[in-house]
DNA sequence: CCAAGTACCTGGCTATGTCAAGTACTAATC
DNA sequence: GATTAGTACTTGACATAGCCAGGTACTTGG
């Protein structure tokens, strides 16, 4: 689990965000736990706090405070229905943007050449 | 071909143009158009050529100039050595962060409790 | 009382993509 | 021969979002 670049990320938090908070509701710090586990090794607190109340502030997430015995109070965050549009729009891209890398790095033959003057008469 | 998510094209460009730049000698112009065939639509100039010469500036790309009959003269960019070593490990990352997003995404069944705390007493 | 684990927040920094505007060369048209 | 359009590169001001460092605060245990 190398460390990752730390402008890969970016977008990619949002989306994941809204992913996981989709399918159960999770509290910052938790998820932060989570992350961690699933491959998003270097990620800092520092990050994923603000990116929720973000996405909290646009409507995307929506979140509840509860009492812990174990601490002080946890924010719960949960999607909010605008926060799923969101989130398809954002898979999309995503998708799109693998596609498109997956086609420049698995670049088969290089060999056509590219020249955006026809070719008339070159230097 | 949406309109992709600028934040998502972070980090990822530097990859693109590496391995272009590796594959063929090509100068900013023409790169831009390759691009935006290669699904990189709504990719502007004014993001492509600063980034070559950030490249540049790096060392990861050895540009030199040729007179053009059609226009101004072309700056042809080539990755250098130190580009390759920067591409392996761009990739390595990329490839990283697909997976963790993949197990994001593609994640299974959400029947797992996830707590931090090792539910003690919960409120 | 103090340390450690849990939990959250913030300010300032940085990297990089975007927009807009500008420069400049060539060829074709009027 | 001035204008326009296509080619080609540059730059400055801006916005976004991740990172670091540090801070706050609650709970439990020594």
């Amino acid at each position: 689990m190398a460390e990752n670049d730390p402008q890969l990320l970016k977008g990619v938090l949002t989306m994941v965000l809204l992913t996981l908070l989709a399918e159960e509701e999770g509290y910052g710090y938790a998820v932060v736990v989570r992350l961690h586990e699933l491959g998003f090794a270097g990620l800092a607190e520092g990050t994923v706090y603000p990116a929720l109340t973000r996405l909290e502030r646009q409507g995307f997430l929506a979140a509840r405070l509860e009492r812990s015995s174990s601490g002080p109070a946890r924010k719960y965050y949960r999607t909010t229905a605008p926060g799923l549009d969101e989130l398809a729009r954002s898979r999309r891209s995503w998708e799109e943007l693998v596609a498109a890398v997956g086609q420049v790095l698995e670049s088969p033959a290089p060999g056509n050449e590219r020249d955006t003057s026809k070719t008339k008469k070159e230097a």
